[in-house]
Order: C-alpha cells, then sequence, then structure tokens
RNA sequence: GGGCUGGUAGAUUAGCGGCAGAUCACCUGCCUCGCACGCAGGGGGCCGUGGGUUCAAAUCCCACCCAGUCCA
C-alpha cells in the first residue's frame, strides 16, 4: 500500500525546521534538520560512525539507560508496567516475545481489553531468532535477545491519548533533551510498516548510521488486499536498549556496552585476547554496511576490510574469529539464561526446540574455542551479571542448571553416536569411489541424525575421508523439508447458531448456582436437534471439559441434552427426540447429576494436581493440555525428563494430602489486568484466554488459574485422587492419567481385580503373586534353554545311528528319513549336525507331525555345484507342497499324507546327486 | 503438528527372506607374586509390540509403542 502522502507530514516536523528529503542513495524519504544532508542516515547509505566519537553528552550503562528512558516517560506523563516473560505462552501464534507489543497482543490491541494503563512505558526484553548466525558478526547489530523500550498509546475514537505528534515529540526531546544528541544528528526516515495482519506508517529515528528506535503507528487491518481502520490506534514505538546503550558509549561492538565485565570474564575462560580496536570497530563499521550476513557475503567483508587494514583476509579471520565466537556465545548463553529461567523446557517442538537449538549452538561455539567448563556454569555467570536488573532470573537457577546439563550431556550422547555412525558408515564403504562422502549422505546425517556437518568432516578426514561442505548446505536442508508440506486442511467451522434469529445471551445458571441440578427456564429456539433457553445450568464444553447432559421437559414431553456448546455467549442445547417445544413456552431442566459431580471432581483434581507436580517437579512445570472425562482425565505438564515412580507418587501423596485438608475452591470472575497483577502470567495454565474479564478459579493456597470450568465448592469433596500412569507424550511433556472420587475407587477396584485373576491363573495367594509369577517366569525361559539343549543333544545322539543309514550316490552320500514327532526346527539341528561331520552328505529329512520337509547339503556337496535349495523345490513339487531355501539349507512344508510317497523324492534327490560333478 | 533415522545378549552393534553372529563386559579354569593383559572353556537373545504376506520373517507389508533427529 502506498500511505497517504500526508501521513508523515506532521505538525512537529513543519514547526520545528525539519526537511523532507529523498536519500541520494536508497531513494527513501526521510526529515532531517540539515538542508545540507542528501542521505538517509542508515547504513548502508552512511557507516557507523559512533565509534570512538559518541554522539551522546555522556556514557551510559545499560541499567542506567533503561532508568533514563522509563523515567523520562514517567515525568512525561507515562505509567511504567513491568515486563513480560520471554516465553509468551498468552499467545498462541507465537512463542517468544519479540517485541513489547506481543504483551498487549492480542487482547489489548484488539480493543477487547483495556490497556493496564494508558499510556504506558516498559523495557521488554525480546528474542528473535531469525538472524542468529549474524550474532557476533556484526558488531553487535544483530543480537538474539535485546530489550526494546517502548511507550505504548491506545488511542479510540471515545478516547484519544495521543497520536503521531507527541509520539515524535516524545522521542526527539528524550534524544535531544535527555541524552543531548544534537537533533541536526538525528533523520527520521519514512517507512511502513506491517505485521501479524496490522498495518500502520512508521518513521525509523536514526543516528550516525544506525537505526535507534522505530515509532509504528498502528492503523489499519491487512484483509485481503484492503486496508481497514482499527477500531484502536496504537502508537507501538521500540527503542532498542543495546543500541542506545553502544552509541552511547561509542565502543568498538556493543557487546562491551551491553557485558562491560562479563565479556572480559568470558574471553579469560577462552583464553582469548582482545583484537586490535582498530581492526575491530573498522571491522564491525564493514558489518554495518552489509545488510545480509552469509558465507559468501562474509568473504567479501574480510577482503574489503583486510584491504582497509593493510592485511590479509587469512590474518584478519585468524584475529576476528575469536571475539566474534565469543560474542556470540554471550549472546546465546543470555538468551538461554533468560528462555529457561522462565520455565521453557528443551524439546523437540515449539518455545523448548528454540531452548534445544540454543544449547546446541552454544556448546558447539565453546567446543570450537576449546572451552572446557560447564555451560551451566557460563548461564550461572549470566544470571549473576542480570539478576539485579531482573531478579526473577535468580529465582529458577536449579532447574536452569539441571536442565542444561542434561541437555548437554544428551547432545553430547548423539553426537557420540553419530561418530560412531560416521565410522560404520566410512567402514561399510558407504563412501564413492573418489574417496568423499556423498553430498546425500551429509544431508542426512544432519537431517536425520542431528549431527553438523563441521563433526561429520571432523571424523571423516581423520580416517582419510573428504568432505565438501556446501555453501548452500541450510537451503538444502530447508529445500528438502518444504517439498513435503502437506496441503493444510481447514474446516469450515460449522457455526453451531446457523439459522437461528438474534437471540440474547444466556444466562449462565452453572456458574452463579452450581450446585443447581434442575430449573425452570423458558425456550428461545427450539428445532430438530437444537435448543437455546434464556437460561441454563448445562455447561457448554470448553476448556478438556465436556458438556453436561440431562433432559428438558414440559409434562409429558421430553428430550434428551447429548450436549451443549457456547457460542458468541448464547448456549446452544443439542437434543434428541425432535422439537417438541415452542419459543416462549416453560420448561424443566434436569442435568445429569453424577456426571457432573464426576467431572468437577476431575476438573478440581486437574488444578490440585498442577500444584503438586509444580511442587515436586520445579517451577518449570506448566499445564500443556488436559482432558476432562467422567471415568479417568488427563493432565500434560512440561518436565524434561521422564517422571520417575517415586515422583509420581509424591504428586499423588501430596494431592490428596490437598483434599484431606478441605480447601475452599473459589471461582469469580476478576478484571483481566487486576488477576494479572495479583497472580501474575501463572494463571494462563490453560492457554490463550480472551476477554476483559476472566474467571479466577482459586484453590486456596495452592492454585489459581483462568479457568471457565464448573469446580468442587471443596477440595473434600474430590474424596481421593488416583493417578492411573504417565506416559511421555513428546519431548519435554509428561501426560499423567487419573481419576476422581468415585472414578478413582472403581479404577482401584479393577486394578484390583485383575490381580486376583493373576493370582488365580498363578495359583496363588495374592502375597505370593509378585514371587509366583518370578518363579513362572524363570521356569518358562529355563524350558526353552531346555528344549534347546535337548534339541542338540537329540541330534548328537541320533547323528551315529542316520550316519550308519548313508547310502552313496556317485561321489556322495545320501541320509532320507522320514520322523513321525520332530519339528522343523529340529530336523534342522539334525541335519546341521550330519553336515558338519561328513561334508559330502546330504541330508533330507521330513516330520509327519507338521509335514515339514529339510533338504541341508556339506560343502564339498555344495563345492560340486548341489543346491539344497532346488532339491527342496523338486520335493516340493513331487509331494504337493512347497519350499525353496539356499545352497546349503532348503526348508519346505508338504501335506503329511503326501510323505507316503517320501522314497519318490528320495530318489529326485538322488538323481540330482548322481549328476554332480565327479572332478 | 509434519518429515526422516533407528529399536537384535548387560553395553556397542553385524545380519536385511532359508541354522541369530561379533566385540567389550560377565562366569570357570590355566598362566602370573600381582597387574592393563594372555590362553582355554562357558553362561547370557519372546531379534520393541500386535497383526498380515510366505512352505519359511530378526529380515517384506500395515498399525502401534519407544528412542533419536530436523523443520514449522
Amino acid at each position: 500500500m502506498i500511505p497517504a502522502a500526508d501521513a508523515y507530514n506532521l505538525q512537529f516536523f513543519s514547526s520545528n525546521g525539519f526537511i523532507r528529503k529523498e536519500c541520494r542513495c536508497c531513494k527513501r524519504h526521510f526529515w532531517t534538520l540539515d538542508p545540507d544532508r542528501d542521505v538517509c542516515g542508515d547504513s548502508p547509505c552512511v557507516p557507523f560512525s559512533f565509534i570512538g566519537d559518541p554522539p551522546f553528552k555522556r556514557r551510559y550503562s545499560i541499567d542506567e539507560m533503561r532508568e533514563a528512558f522509563l523515567s523520562f516517560l514517567e515525568r512525561n506523563g507515562h505509567t511504567r508496567v513491568p515486563r513480560c516473560p520471554v516465553v509468551a505462552r498468552w499467545r498462541d501464534d507465537i512463542f517468544l516475545t519479540i517485541a513489547s507489543i506481543a504483551c498487549f497482543q492480542p487482547h489489548v490491541t484488539s480493543g477487547e481489553v483495556p490497556p493496564p494503563y494508558n499510556p504506558l512505558a516498559i523495557s521488554q526484553p525480546c528474542i528473535r531468532m531469525n538472524d542468529l548466525d549474524n550474532v557476533g558478526k556484526t558488531g553487535g547489530r544483530h543480537l538474539s535477545i535485546f530489550e526494546m523500550m517502548a511507550h505504548h498509546a491506545f488511542s479510540s475514537n471515545e478516547k484519544e491519548v495521543y497520536w503521531k505528534e507527541e509520539t515524535v515529540r516524545l522521542h526527539h526531546d528524550f534524544l535531544t533533551k535527555e541524552l543531548g544528541i544534537e537533533g541536526r544528528e538525528i533523520t527520521y526516515i519514512e517507512h511502513w510498516w506491517e505485521g501479524g495482519g496490522d498495518a500502520g506508517p512508521d518513521l525509523e529515528g536514526m543516528v550516525r548510521g544506525i537505526e535507534l528506535s522505530t515509532l509504528v503507528f498502528m492503523q489499519y487491518r491487512k484483509v485481503g488486499s484492503e486496508y481497514r481502520e482499527l477500531p484502536l490506534r496504537v502508537v507501538d514505538t521500540g527503542y532498542g536498549l543495546e543500541r542506545f546503550t553502544w552509541v552511547s558509549q561509542g565502543t568498538p561492538t556493543a557487546f562491551e556496552a551491553i557485558y562491560g565485565g562479563l565479556l572480559d570474564d568470558f574471553m579469560g575462560i577462552a583464553k582469548i585476547e582482545m583484537p586490535d580496536e582498530r581492526a575491530l570497530a573498522a571491522n564491525t563499521k564493514y558489518a554495518g554496511l552489509m545488510n545480509i550476513i552469509d558465507a559468501g557475503s562474509l568473504k567479501d567483508a574480510r577482503v574489503q576490510v583486510a584491504k582497509m587494514l593493510g592485511t590479509t583476509p587469512a590474518e584478519l579471520e585468524a584475529q576476528m574469529a575469536p571475539i566474534e565466537n565469543i560474542t556470540a556465545l554471550l549472546d546465546h548463553t543470555k538468551t538461554l539464561a533468560f528462555m529457561l529461567s522462565d520455565g521453557a523446557v528443551p524439546s523437540n517442538v515449539q518455545a523448548g526446540y528454540l531452548a534445544r537449538l540454543l544449547v546446541r549452538r552454544s556448546k558447539r561455539l565453546m567446543d570450537k574455542m576449546g572451552i572446557k567448563l560447564p555451560l551451566s556454569e557460563l548461564l550461572l555467570m549470566q544470571i549473576g551479571y542480570w539478576k539485579g536488573q531482573f531478579p526473577s532470573l535468580a529465582e529458577n537457577v536449579d532447574y536452569v542448571m539441571r536442565v542444561t546439563d542434561l541437555e548437554v550431556s544428551r547432545y553430547e550422547r548423539t553426537i557420540g553416536q553419530g561418530r560412531a555412525l560416521v565410522s560404520r558408515l566410512i567402514r561399510s564403504g558407504e563412501v564413492s569411489q573418489n574417496g568423499t562422502l556423498p553430498q546425500e549422505k551429509l544431508i542426512e546425517l544432519y537431517d536425520s541424525n542431528g549431527l553438523p556437518p563441521e563433526i561429520v568432516k571432523d571424523v571423516c578426514e581423520q580416517q582419510g575421508v573428504k568432505v565438501e561442505i556446501p555453501d548452500t548446505f541450510d537451503t538444502i536442508v530447508a529445500d528438502r523439508h518444504s517439498a513435503s508440506v502437506a496441503a493444510e486442511t481447514t474446516d469450515g467451522g460449522d457455526d453451531v447458531l446457523k439459522g437461528m434469529p438474534d437471540l440474547p445471551k444466556t444466562e449462565l445458571v452453572y456458574y452463579s448456582e452450581p450446585k443447581a441440578k434442575t430449573i425452570e427456564a423458558r425456550v428461545l429456539y427450539s428445532d430438530q436437534a437444537r435448543m437455546v433457553l434464556d437460561r441454563t445450568i448445562f455447561y457448554p464444553e470448553g476448556g478438556g471439559q465436556p458438556s453436561d447432559t440431562g433432559t428438558i421437559s414440559s409434562g409429558s414431553r421430553l428430550v434428551e441434552v447429548v450436549g451443549s456448546q457456547k457460542s458468541r455467549g448464547i448456549v446452544v442445547h443439542f437434543v434428541s427426540g425432535g422439537a417438541l417445544f415452542l419459543p416462549g413456552e416453560s420448561v424443566e431442566c434436569s442435568i445429569s447429576w453424577d456426571r457432573r459431580m464426576s467431572l468437577a471432581r476431575h476438573h478440581s483434581s486437574t488444578h490440585i494436581l498442577l500444584g503438586a507436580a509444580r511442587k515436586v517437579l520445579g517451577d518449570h512445570v506448566w499445564q500443556q493440555g488436559a482432558q476432562k472425562n467422567v471415568d479417568r482425565s488427563r493432565l500434560d505438564i512440561s518436565h524434561y525428563e521422564k517422571i520417575t515412580p517415586e515422583q509420581l507418587r509424591q504428586i499423588e501423596t501430596i494431592a490428596n494430602r490437598v483434599v484431606e485438608e478441605c480447601r475452599p475452591i473459589r471461582a469469580y470472575f476478576e478484571d483481566r489486568n487486576k488477576a494479572e497483577q495479583r497472580f501474575g502470567f501463572r494463571l494462563y495454565q490453560g492457554g490463550v484466554v480472551h476477554g476483559p474479564t476472566i474467571r479466577v478459579v482459586e484453590v486456596e493456597g495452592w492454585d489459581v488459574e483462568a479457568c471457565a470450568g464448573i469446580h468442587c465448592e471443596n477440595t473434600g469433596e474430590i474424596g481421593i485422587i488416583k493417578i492411573l500412569k504417565s506416559e511421555r507424550i513428546q519431548d519435554g511433556v509428561e501426560r499423567m492419567e487419573f481419576a476422581s472420587g468415585e472414578a478413582a475407587l472403581r479404577a482401584i477396584q479393577s486394578t484390583e481385580a485383575t490381580l486376583q485373576r493373576v493370582a488365580a491363573i498363578l495359583n496363588a495367594p495374592i502375597e505370593r503373586v509378585e514371587r509366583a509369577s518370578q518363579v513362572v517366569m524363570d521356569d518358562f525361559a529355563e524350558c526353552r534353554r531346555g528344549t534347546e539343549r535337548l534339541r542338540r543333544s537329540m541330534a548328537e545322539e541320533l547323528l551315529p545311528v542316520l550316519a550308519s543309514t548313508a547310502e552313496q550316490v556317485g561321489v556322495a552320500k545320501l541320509v532320507a528319513m522320514v520322523f513321525g514327532t520332530l519339528t522343523s526346527n529340529d530336523l534342522v539341528a539334525l541335519g546341521s549336525s550330519l553336515v558338519a561331520s561328513e561334508p559330502s552328505l546330504v541330508a533330507l529329512l521330513a516330520s509327519k507331525a507338521d509335514g515339514s520337509v529339510v533338504v541341508m547339503a556339506g560343502d564339498a556337496v555344495v563345492k560340486r555345484g548341489f543346491s539344497a535349495g532346488r532339491a527342496m523345490a523338486d520335493v516340493a513339487a513331487i509331494l504337493n507342497g512347497k519350499g525353496g531355501g539356499k545352497q546349503d539349507i532348503g526348508q519346505g512344508r508338504v501335506p503329511p499324507s503326501e510323505l507316503g510317497r517320501f522314497a519318490e523324492a528320495s530318489s529326485k534327490v538322488r538323481e540330482a546327486m548322481e549328476s554332480l560333478n565327479h572332478t
């Protein structure tokens, strides 16, 4: 979209002497106070020029800068709000908090929920993984974690807070009056912003070649190719804290400014020296000119910078690589510290995968630099460095350390196995003739076995096999996946209200009177399958809790309610029995009380178990999903390893203690912002919750969640919680299945009944079942071994007898015999002993028991060209059976009755033997 | 959520339709003052589970379970 021409034409600009210009380099329009300026102020149009020459009035540390920003805005009518977690659990579209505005999406920006304060100021740690490869190589322009300082204002037709004029004024005042940057240094580039379906004009605040801030005016919703006005206009600013700090200090890279002493500590551990400051600054400046860093352009950059410094690219590479690695490690470990402290569990899915990726990248960087210290120690150092500014980092140190060590050992295990795999691959000759590993194999090793190409190369070259890593490795891997992306199936989402007239919202009596078993209600709508009432006690399916069932009746007319759903505040009852009622009629509603109580018990148990799991396993435990049912329910939680039986028992014990304590369970509606302030993001266990008012379910002193379900009023009503089993449903997610109340009793009884039946089978009392079954299993194993021994000794015993029946046929000997009760396995054992003792022997053995036939041939006969397999096929043909085999063994089966003609078969074999080669 | 690997003795694994093998570990004996070791012998396998195909399945097909891994 081409924004309206006057979108950037601000009073602020004209009255302060700004002029609009077009960059001679990139052709973008920008505003400046400098009439002579003809470039926009962004790199690559202008180089970084703050290094060694900061344009600020003084140097700021990172927390001074944050404080300067937030207090400046407080003085200008904003309220400071605390940061959000970096793991965005309140969003179902992103895993990580990628911008400050993400804290207020979608509920605030959609207008559904009022902002906690308006306007407000925040400094939000954000994580972005899209430029991971660039981190370290661009002097700090790319970071996987950064703080986005922001002021947000939300305006509507009813309430105007502030919009473009005030935003730019605040920005300009902060930079000039607060930080002391000359107004002429600042340019504002006109830009159009789109993201997540929203759009609007924005201005990018540039100083000395670097973008310090972005001022976005979210104004439109993009629907197709059309832009519609949003009811709520959002001032979405983003001030890069790290960049502000860096520019204020003018250090060669941003990392000195961000990490200060921690950078020195890391360099000490890696035993590397700071490279020549001039080279480093040149490198950063040049990197600033490049928009995308890949293997090729990095090479170009090295050549250019080397030329500037009068050195060779190789020398420069040697000088820069260590600092690039250590700063990347510094960045990755900070990101990990934040993610893990927020309870991210490394896994193969979602945010967990990003955590795993970072662990592995960090570990690889450490290996490259020869750092022996455990990764967890580096995280500990990061936590130590940041906890003053982010005290919550220190709260989960044990978890962070433990899960990091575990994850690193998993990685090392994978790599160890991978190395062995590569060695085997080489030994087995999976290498092309010219001694290189096929590229196909290299890709597969990474894709299927997680082996980074460098490691494969390392192992291969130790064994003299060459490996070429293609420059486009990542692209090839990506292509492999994009080729197999299945067409997404989007179901239409049948609206349960389809075809109904406009109806008022249903009064939800199941909330106001949770103990009501029956009520009177008035019919608003009724057809063959659906009914809507003015009020209801039928809980509609939602939040993992199935709906109530029951009846709706009037006099002798009665329909069964098989389920209910809520849409736009209206509860629709699904009925069987037809359209018996007319709108306006008064009816009697009655729900299946046993079902309701069982569901309520299970639902309350879910909350209690979650709290118990958190106590036993740690604060990283979050609900990942839950399904309640009448007989049993399940709760999925995030956890990094298999829950042990002992932990499961502990969880069960603690949960039942909560039941015994008869704690009150309170359910109430609460203003969203108030609830969040009181209970934090822990509320959102059940996933994303919409609306300005949320229903809070509080198990006193134990657990608080936003939840729409029906609960007991007191934990005592649950009676008992029995965990039935736990399983790992995916890496990082454990599922617990449990039953509550009477269902728990039934489950226990059922297990007991099974045990009793087992006891009956074993003919032992329950107390001795364990021992008895052990004895049975041991006996069974012993029997199997005994049979095998017997088979072998029988073969030994029968050997001389059989051998004596051998008949000379040409140069070979034939033993042909039919047995009565042997099995195929026995025949093979016999045959193999026979041919082992006499290499020129052919054994043709059959059994009437199952009609199995075996032909075995000794080495000497095989050498002369005899094929036991072919002989077997001949025998099968004669005796109406089937069979075949290899040179030395043939097996088959014929109808036992045909064995009466065994002599015919043996003469056929004899014929084959007679025609054998005599030499 | 999707894709790709793999599951065989306590461990690491070979076999990939036709007699389940190797190495390490384990046990016994020998050698040795003793030992990393050496020599001789031995025990140890529902070939992940359940179906199917086949005269015959560790092996092929289907489903499931478990582990690993890449991508979103």
